[in-house]
DNA sequence: TCTGGGGTCCTAGGACCC
DNA sequence: TCTGGGGTCCTAGGACCC
């Protein structure tokens, strides 16, 4: 039996947590450059504001008075994610992360009526320790899982927001009601292909042949049809299974044609892939660098590209990662182009423990993974920018513009768990203006 | 004026091989 | 006129997720 702990309206919560005069108000969270909403609370959603709403046409869908919007602060929401985890994790079996604000994990009774005290107590305990409110549902396939989790965050009777789905009869019924596209694994695509067959609600869609479902998807459509029959057939590769790709990209502030502000964009974004595989203990031996215009400007000319390079071994430094994507750069940068976006992938990734034998090859690959190693214990101890690559002292152009975030430090001492460190940690993002004369003073 | 960021998997088609 | 058959590997693009 599997459950899904599912965060509800996860960012606005935790901006709740800290701030709880947002309660019962319509608050939305926005994306970089504050561009889109990617997060919305119970009264914002009553508004009518889609997911993915460019903010500025909030102001066209309702009186903008009545919406509080809020720059996303990512550190702190997954800092309370971990502390949910770490919760979770400690009753529950085979915990899978799914998400940010989302956790698979097995149960540990036959019995369901145990199982959904249980998860009741959990839903308690993270309310009271975290302070954000999860729903639970739990079922035979996580698919299942998945929409009971949906149906205890919809019925409002429902006080305990934990819901199983185990007896035949109601899942029937359940899914004669779930529409197609609130399946999980259907999209925007495949809705609208299985619409065209008269297919529009998951009852309809398990009674089609499964050569039929194989023919409109693929594979993984047949997968999810066989979940929803109650056949256990979806893995997740939980969080320990290392990533098979690294990104590090940003929507810039404002477009750009300058050729040397956007490669010091591009080994600002070398440097966190090459932090992020030391912290996972894996190194990468491909680099990909993306441009792009904007697609919105119509008044501009739009060009875009890409560019992968091999590198001769597998590497976590960051000059190494910053040398090669800068080669892949200069071969896609044009002249007389503006930017607006760019991006560093690092693929074809292993675990150091897989390398050892080719790391240490070179006496150059040696003082490369000595000084990194040296780098990150000075970062991890005086902070996470004490030592950087020279280009990304200070903050570049590029650097995506947010003006909404939420006066936190007012509100601060209503979580009293909080160290100093993550105090600081929390801030660091407010404090742009502020890190940009601290980073003169430091050069 | 203003439109996010970071992942995974699958498939078709081309290159290349014998 | 007429031009094999089968296999593998790689990559780009499309679909999905949050």
């Amino acid at each position: 039996m599997y459950a899904l702990a599912d965060c509800n309206n996860f960012f606005v919560s935790c901006e709740r947590v800290f701030n709880p005069s947002l309660n019962g108000r319509p608050v939305v969270v926005l994306s970089g450059n504050d561009g889109c909403v990617i997060a919305r609370s119970n009264e914002a959603k009553a508004l009518g504001i889609p997911m993915g709403c460019p903010a500025f046409q909030i102001k066209k869908h309702t009186n903008p008075a009545n919406v509080i919007m809020l720059s996303g602060r990512h550190v702190m929401y997954r800092d309370l994610s971990n502390r949910i985890m770490r919760i979770l994790g400690e009753v529950g079996l085979n915990l899978e992360v799914y998400s940010v604000d989302e956790a698979f994990f097995t149960l540990p009774y036959e019995d369901n009526e145990q199982n959904h005290k249980l998860l009741t107590s959990l839903v308690k305990k993270i309310q009271q320790y975290v302070g954000v409110p999860v729903s639970i549902g739990f079922a035979q396939t996580r698919t299942l899982a998945k929409i009971a989790s949906h149906v205890a965050k919809k019925d409002k009777n429902n006080d305990d927001r934990v819901k199983g789905l185990t007896d035949a009869g109601e899942i029937n019924q359940v899914l004669n009601n779930i529409k197609i596209n609130d399946v999980w694994g259907i999209g925007r695509r495949l809705n609208a292909k299985l619409l065209s067959c008269g297919i529009d609600t998951a009852g309809k869609f398990i009674m089609l042949p499964s050569s039929y479902v194989q023919r409109i998807g693929n594979i993984n459509l047949v997968r999810t049809q066989q979940e929803l029959k109650g056949i256990d057939c979806i893995s997740i590769s939980s969080v320990d299974i290392a990533h098979k790709s690294i990104m590090n990209s940003r929507t810039f502030g404002h477009v750009i044609s300058k050729k040397q502000e956007i490669a010091d964009a591009i080994i600002s974004f070398a440097q966190s892939c090459a932090r992020q595989l030391r912290q996972e203990g894996a190194a990468a031996q491909a680099v990909t660098v993306y441009i792009r215009g904007d697609h919105f400007r119509q008044d501009l000319p739009f060009y875009s590209n890409s560019c992968s390079v091999r590198l001769p071994s597998h590497t976590a430094s960051a000059m190494d990662l910053a040398k090669h994507a800068l080669l892949a750069f200069n071969n896609i940068y044009r002249e007389n182009f503006t930017y607006r976006k760019a991006g560093v992938m690092v693929t074809d990734i292993k675990s150091v423990d897989e390398l050892q034998l080719d790391i240490f090859n070179g006496e150059n690959d040696v003082r490369q993974a000595k000084l990194m190693t040296a780098i990150d214990k000075i970062n991890n101890r005086y902070g996470k920018k004490q030592i950087v690559l020279a280009p990304t002292l200070t903050r570049g152009e590029w650097a995506p513009q947010q003006n909404h975030f939420a006066p936190l430090s007012k509100t601060l001492h209503f979580y009293t768990g909080m160290s100093p460190r993550y105090f600081s940690a929390y801030n660091s993002i407010e404090q742009r203006e502020d890190d940009k004369e601290e980073n003169e003073m430091d050069t």
